[in-house]
RNA sequence: GCUGGGAUAGCGAAGUGGUCAAACGCAUUAGACUGUAAAUCUAACGGCUCACGCCUUCGUAGGUUCGAAUCCUACUCCCAGCA
């Protein structure tokens, strides 16, 4: 297979194998993957995030583990490095298969966004300062929006953005990136890429997804899950964001820290945790984080079912022959 | 066997005469999403209907009342205390 601007996407809601269909893939078309998940980008958080290293066997995989927790990673960090990597591996004549339930990321790398001055910007910084008020003429840090009620919020944008907004007033991440793209004047645009893909969906009944989450999240505290976060929290990283990841770091990080695990020796923690294994408490605390990665998966499914480009699979077989025709 | 408490929608749980198809939480389902995306937010959720609306629900069966999830009677089951 002679090299071309082809790549491979195999997304797909967690859980549904996606990583074991992106290595058969690579194994088959000379391919190298590229890891789309925003949590397994960080080293340490290893059991959490599912990293399952072994997987991959003598496939190369790129951006995982590439940066320490509590580091600031967004969807353009990401963005930059996935695309220098595409390059690379089509300059080594092989195939990038991007694999990974981050929808944002891949998103973004299919339809290439980009950061751009824009003059609406500009405009929103007129409308600043024809506001007439110096006080409000502000430039607010991102530390000082996360601190801000909703309602504060509310207040900033409407008098940045004006009506545009309108939309999602209710939620905070929303507005904070609005007033901030109103301060900054820069906004996000496409610019379509000069490669094709073929993004495969990872389809699975519903009831099968369920029951395949619930049993990763057993085996993943067999594997040592809470010990993972215990001793992340125990090691100083800190809990406000470890927590602030979700899922598995989310609720098993609060329970952790409701239950003042991360204390003591290690040998009273031991005892402590085996003893908690158990509780009552440990039990509801497993029952929420298996209905909330259901939740997740069915948000991730509400965002591939936006993109009719994806080619929904059930058998990895039928995948496969469409792979075959598109890169031919 | 006696006494007390209780039975509410898939689950948990409010409601103790009208404004109750019944708060709220969970589950479930759908949706949004352009530098935090495993995040954040919205909605639906007894049945039928696009909808006004109609129909059937609060353990079961009767009763009181203009009107009952709410009061009375009997029955069934559950829990606690006593035997």
């Amino acid at each position: 297979m002679k090299s071309q601007r082809k790549i491979i996407c195999i997304v797909g809601p967690t859980a549904s194998g996606k990583t074991g269909w992106g290595v058969e893939i690579a194994k088959k078309f000379n391919g190298e993957i590229v890891s789309a998940d925003s949590r397994q980008v960080y080293r340490k958080l290893d059991i959490g995030t599912g990293k399952d290293l072994k997987e991959y066997g003598e496939i190369k995989y790129h951006l995982i583990n590439i940066c320490e927790p509590e580091e600031n990673f967004t969807m353009f960090d990401w963005l930059t490095e996935a695309k220098k990597i595409v390059e690379d591996i089509f300059a080594r004549g092989k195939v990038p298969i991007i694999v990974g339930g981050t929808g944002l990321y891949v998103q973004g790398l299919c339809e290439g966004f980009q950061i751009q001055k824009s003059p609406q910007g500009q405009l929103s910084q007129e409308k600043i300062k024809n506001q007439n008020d110096k006080s409000k003429v502000k430039n607010y840090s991102r530390q000082e929006l996360d601190k801000m009620s909703l309602e504060e919020l509310q207040r900033i944008c409407l008098q940045l953005t004006a009506y545009d907004l309108q939309l999602d007033k209710n939620n905070p991440r929303r507005l904070i990136r609005a007033i901030e793209r109103a301060q900054s004047g820069e906004i996000v645009t496409k610019v379509k890429p000069d490669f094709e893909a073929l993004q495969i969906g990872v389809e699975l009944p519903r009831d099968i997804l369920y029951s395949r989450i619930d049993k990763r999240v057993e085996s993943r505290f067999d594997d040592g899950m809470l010990e993972e976060v215990v001793g992340l929290i125990d090691s100083g990283v800190d809990p406000k964001w470890l927590t602030s990841l979700g899922l598995e770091y989310g609720i098993i990080g609060n329970f952790v820290i409701e239950n003042s695990l991360p204390a003591g020796s290690a040998e009273a923690r031991k005892i402590k945790n085996c003893k908690m294994e158990n509780s009552p408490e440990f039990l509801k605390m497993k029952q929420q984080l298996k209905f909330a990665i259901h939740a997740y998966a069915r948000r991730q499914l509400t965002w591939f079912r936006r993109f009719p480009e994806i080619v929904w699979r059930r058998d990895f077989k039928s995948a496969e022959k469409e792979i075959k025709k598109f890169l031919l």
